[in-house]
DNA sequence: ACTTCATGTCAACTATATATTACATTTTGT
DNA sequence: ACAAAATGTAATATATAGTTGACATGAAGT
């Protein structure tokens, strides 16, 4: 599933997904397939993109409906 | 680092790691390892952890202070 | 003393997060 | 219309998350 947050909290800043992945230490592949919901990032990273873009866990990374798998 | 407030919120609840491992479907090594902080779970494992313990992200894995590697 | 349960730990394996390179498409600016 | 930047999307490779099985220890109960 699509992380829109992710991706509205992104362009509040004016970053593209270039950046932030720079930013975090990824490729820009991987912040596009996260992006994208193509996959399931580690905790650390989630961490590290939420002190980025100023927001909490939570706020970005908190799913109500998670139908695992 | 070790997850205290993961331990915490476990025994809260009486869990053991076993019972804990099984609610969210890893092995008990895993829920160990976790635990320790041996390793760093995927954002997916992480939020049905919470969903099993009632909490949120930010208090069971969020980390102010992380000295990236 | 004996059993049971919870935790710690190790080794070998499998699944998947992430990297790298490369190319296609869409968006944006001029 | 054109060029440049941003995004989407493969293929192959590597690091590490997670599994399984086994053994050791310590606490709790009988």
């Amino acid at each position: 599933m699509k992380n829109l947050r992710l991706k509205a909290a992104r362009a509040a800043l004016d970053m593209s997904q270039q950046q932030l992945a720079e930013a975090v230490g990824v490729s820009r592949q991987t912040m596009n397939a996260i992006e994208k919901g193509d996959y399931n990032p580690t905790i650390k990273l989630c961490r590290k993109i939420c002190r980025v873009l100023g927001k909490s866990l939570d706020e970005l990374f908190w799913e109500e409906d998670e139908a695992d798998e």
